[in-house]
DNA sequence: TCGACGCACGGGCCC
DNA sequence: CGTGCGTCGA
């Protein structure tokens, strides 16, 4: 392939981005207007027209499975076999990969474990007790929060306790410093060390940093508006000699500011980056005109941000549809019913919602209706309890300082020691500097149990303990020898975990299977990757989340239920947003921080912008909650988008009688941008008017919120009501007729909170 | 030490 | 509604 080739089918934006390979590049580049292409075509162009060897080149991906899409196509565009090197990872997998190599320098054996969040909040736990704080006033997950704040602010421990300005700050940073012990002594590390450490490595130790400075002399980084502080300041760190690095990101799709990205990053990059260069991609070859119109004004509500004028040649397609349904089983229905009229390709079909606990519904819709679907990452694999034990049990083998891990597992199934013993083995390990399991093996090899006598542990326990040791010893011979997946089945056997799930009449069966599941994929992992040990693959479990989808992928045709964090980067021809509900998007946890609002806003316009040819929207008026029902509005974001795009589904009303009612759609937001307008009336006090609800009644009162009235009529049965003009549909007296067209009722809930 | 039982409380997004 | 924890009796 020539370079003429290489740049034919792209357009001139994407051209300049591609040719422009020396100094920094900022790419902004809008939903669906090809930045995947651009950056895979960039790794082509260097490779081929510069003559850059691939092993020069980092790029860093948000996923791995984004990652695998890029490999894959360099690998069709350099016509190259299956096993070529390219490195393509996500920051936390280049970091882990770096501290493996060269972690000695900040302490880190490469041996180390990752730990996840549940891990976090078994440790945090611990914690709270021995500080003796209640965890009722201090909860686990707040304490984490702020352990990651510090962090994230590459503030250690000590920095941290020497700025504390508050009482929770203060008990954080006592626990932050327990928190540190804790992994330091279990030979671990959480996510946001992988980073932090790797950072730290690379800033004081010279040697290593150019080593990797001069390796890498190229960078590309994708959805750089999601990266954190510390992975900009990796970026900068590592381009700073050969200021090669490009990156690509849109502000308007950052939807991770939870976890301290920060899409700032953006702009700084060119402040920190001189002369760097920027590169608009605002063509979208992915959505219709109504549909890219959609996304547009309701992300118009958002402030501080950088316009970016998407357009495109696509045509104008299908107006937007809404679907209302009574609850969220209606819900479910009425989607699967649409998605069986539409005429995609299964694959082609995806429902994308806020929180991960809608898929229920759906999955119940889909298996009754016979619907194929993909459920991505609901109950992850790797966290459900089976696969966790098991591999409790290999991160014992592989690193025996993991405490955590031990004591999920030292007791499981049941053989005699309890959560006291464990404790007070802790203690007794801890005074002499070594782990719980090294403390074992030191005490029944050399069969010094006064130790443990002295400290109450019974006789009987002690016999137990002295099993385990054994039980462990088999086990480490075993993983000295044997293929993960072999090891895994040497487990089940010895440990007695197999015959405890098989007991288990209810879930034994689905637990079996994916026990099973998790050794194909050792099998899998010690076959195709290069390295094959118990680290590498432990490692990989911990950092590749996705694994479900490389079975099915596009094997089985059926549709998809996502989150709307999933979803970004990916693209389906018909899209249904469900539950577009205020408390589920926006999400009930940000309503009352209007940034939070706006990400929830960003949240919606990836969503949006995930449609190629047909988007639905839903929501449901009443919606199942801790087991009981409760009522739901209707999200404000519906009305920002204008009501020109939008058809009202025409099997949404509820047919049932009983539930006659619909839609609200506030009328008199039109979408334009920043400015809302006000709902106009000529009603005046005194007027007579009439309600459907509530009969004849005289106005007494009008008052100005601030988009909306709100009237206080007197009616003569009812008694006096305070009602929303834009969901009370009062009509004067005096106008007899009441307009056919107009079916915007009213929203029987919010009108009689009010 | 184990497991059964009952109570209280909690549920966003993920590398 | 589900779970996770603490308490209790065996």
């Amino acid at each position: 392939m020539n370079k003429e080739k290489l740049l034919l089918d792209l357009s001139s934006k994407q051209k300049e981005a591609v040719e422009f390979s020396d100094g920094p590049l900022l790419i902004v580049a809008g939903p669906g207007s090809g930045k995947t292409r651009v950056i895979a075509h960039k790794i082509a162009y260097l490779n081929m027209i510069k003559k850059i060897p691939l092993n020069n080149i980092l790029a860093v991906t948000f996923t791995n499975k984004a990652a695998r899409e890029l490999r894959e196509r360099c690998q069709i565009l350099l016509n190259l076999s299956d096993d070529f090197f390219l490195d393509v990872k996500t920051f936390h997998s280049f970091c882990s990969r770096v501290l493996r190599f060269d972690g000695e320098m900040v302490n880190v054996k490469n041996n180390f474990v990752i730990y996840d969040y549940d891990d976090q909040v078994r440790i945090m736990k611990k914690i709270l007790k021995e500080l003796d704080i209640d965890s009722k006033q201090v909860s686990v997950s707040l304490v984490l929060g702020i352990i990651s704040d510090a962090k994230n602010r590459m503030l250690s421990a000590i920095n941290f306790s020497e700025n504390v300005d508050s009482y929770i700050e203060e008990i954080a940073s006592r626990c932050y410093e327990k928190y540190e012990e804790f992994l330091n002594r279990s030979n671990s590390l959480d996510f946001d060390d992988l980073l932090l450490k790797c950072l730290d490595l690379f800033m004081n130790n010279k040697f290593i940093l150019e080593k990797y400075q001069n390796f890498y002399k190229y960078f590309l980084i994708d959805e750089f508006q999601d990266t954190n502080p510390l992975q900009f300041e990796i970026a900068k760190i590592l381009a700073n000699r050969s200021k090669n690095i490009c990156v690509v990101g849109d502000p308007d799709q950052s939807i991770y500011s939870w976890r301290h990205a920060n899409p700032k990053n953006l702009f700084d990059f060119k402040k920190y980056f001189d002369k760097t260069k920027i590169v608009t991609l605002d063509q979208s070859y992915r959505s219709t005109k109504k549909i890219l119109k959609a996304a547009d004004s309701v992300i118009g509500y958002n402030d501080e941000r950088l316009e970016k004028n998407l357009w495109t040649d696509n045509p104008d397609g299908d107006l937007v549809e809404l679907l209302e349904s009574y609850n969220d089983e209606q819900e479910a229905d009425l989607v699967i019913k649409n998605i069986k009229k539409l005429n995609f390709n299964l694959n082609q079909v995806a429902i994308i919602y806020r929180v991960n606990s809608q898929s229920r519904a759906f999955e119940v819709a889909c298996n009754r209706e016979s619907v194929n679907y993909k459920l991505i990452g609901s109950v992850r694999f790797y966290e459900r309890k089976e696969i966790k034990d098991i591999l409790s049990y290999l991160r014992v083998l592989s690193n025996p300082s993991d405490n955590i891990s031990l004591e999920r597992v030292i007791n499981l199934p049941s053989r005699g020691i309890s959560r006291k013993t464990f404790a007070t083995l802790s203690i007794l390990s801890e005074q002499k500097g070594i782990s719980v399991l090294e403390f074992i093996s030191i005490v029944c090899k050399e069969k010094t149990f006064d130790i443990l006598n002295e400290s109450n542990i019974s006789k009987r326990a002690i016999n137990s303990i002295n099993n385990f040791y054994e039980l462990m010893e088999k086990l480490i011979s075993s993983s000295k020898k044997e293929e993960i997946s072999q090891l895994i089945e040497t487990i089940l056997d010895i440990t007695g975990y197999g015959q405890y799930i098989e007991e288990d009449a209810e879930k034994g069966e689905e637990r079996i299977e994916n026990i099973l599941e998790l050794k194909s994929s050792a099998l899998e992992f010690s076959t195709d990757e290069s390295g094959n040990n118990l680290v590498d693959f432990l490692e990989n479990v911990s950092l590749v989340t996705d694994f479900e989808n490389n079975l099915d992928q596009d094997e089985v045709e059926g549709i998809t239920l996502i989150t709307l964090h999933q979803a970004k980067g990916l693209e389906f021809e018909a899209v249904f947003l469900v539950g577009l509900e205020e408390g589920i998007l926006p999400h009930s946890r940000s309503l009352d921080d209007p940034n939070d609002i706006q990400e929830e806003r960003r949240l919606l316009y990836v969503g949006i912008t995930r449609a190629k040819n047909r988007l639905f929207l839903s929501r449901s008026r009443n919606r199942k909650f801790r087991g009981q029902y409760g009522a739901q509005l209707s999200s404000r974001f519906l009305s920002e988008i204008p009501n020109e795009l939008i058809k009202i589904n025409n099997e949404s009303s509820i047919e049932n009688s009983k539930y006659k009612s619909i839609f609200t759609r506030k009328k008199y937001f039109t979408g334009k941008n920043h400015s809302i307008q006000k709902i106009s009336h000529n009603f005046n006090i005194a007027d007579k008017v009439y309600h459907n609800k509530f009969g004849e009644g005289v106005i007494v009162s009008i008052d100005e919120k601030s988009t909306d009235y709100e009237f206080t009529v007197a009616f003569n049965e009812q008694g006096v009501k305070r009602l929303m003009l834009s969901y009370a549909k009062l009509e004067k007296i005096s106008d007899q007729k009441e307009n056919p067209e107009d079916n915007f009722i009213k929203d029987e809930y919010f009108e009689e909170e009010i």
